[in-house]
DNA sequence: GTATCGTGTCATCACCTGTTGACACGTGAG
DNA sequence: CTCACGTGTCAACAGGTGATGACACGATAC
């Protein structure tokens, strides 16, 4: 799945500080990358966006020596937005009131409510 | 941030596949969840359901001895979709409006074309 | 040509995370 | 009451991941 990689890259605060200082701008060089990132190293900068590369979420533009990275927004963002929205659908788009999702065939839990848990609490 | 235990609890591919299953159904006790869970034993995916729970992406119910899990469609992921809309948001519009493939905006350098050749092999 | 800069890659290490089995807790049934 | 069931938690281990410094490669300036 391309959206595995994209989890993954998405799940280091390093990463996502790179990608938040690339969507403020247009696109930014590894060194000064680098720069602006001061929690960790160049090296480590550099495998991060080696990773975010791979992972489809920025891209790489080759100048010279220099190196720009820059986001994609047509990359495999799409698709954990995507994911996202299907599993959290019911609450991001509030239109199942009627709980149209129930499509499951071995669906068979002791199903509770025994006498004091009437139903869980809709928000 | 909160997010941040959100992209973390995201990251794991067995927890993904739990809220996949959640996502089927309206809610699910551990042991059932478990038992779909065929890649890890009860003890993995209750541990990772501890995590979900903590990052906010999921609501327990205790009903009796069992404990029912479900989507917290309110929770940390909306936080999750907001930061990535945020970051991607540029191409994210593009695909709201329509054009499911490569729209992005031809690069254009400025000094340097891309006439190099990669080759990197030492070994 | 050489020197320098910018960058990526490699080997190494330390840390964190996931998995497992055994155990403890609470609940319901008899 | 005791017993069985469902579940969470604990310590230990294996595996993966991130960070670092040294090095290699390519490109530019001279």
């Amino acid at each position: 799945m391309t959206s595995d990689l994209a989890f993954d890259a998405l799940a280091d605060p390093v990463r996502r500080q790179i990608l938040a200082v690339l969507s403020g701008t247009d696109e930014c060089s590894s060194g000064a990358l680098a720069e602006q990132i001061t929690s960790v190293g160049r090296t480590a900068v550099s495998t991060h966006l080696r990773v975010l590369k791979v992972a489809g979420l920025v891209t790489e533009r080759k100048a010279g020596r220099y190196r720009f990275y820059s986001i994609d927004p047509s990359g495999s963002a799409r698709d954990v937005l995507a994911l996202l929205n299907q599993v959290f659908r019911s609450g991001l788009l509030a239109v199942n009131d009627a709980v149209p999702n129930r499509s499951v065939p071995e669906d068979s839990p002791p199903d509770a409510a025994p006498t004091d848990t009437p139903h869980r609490r809709p928000a």
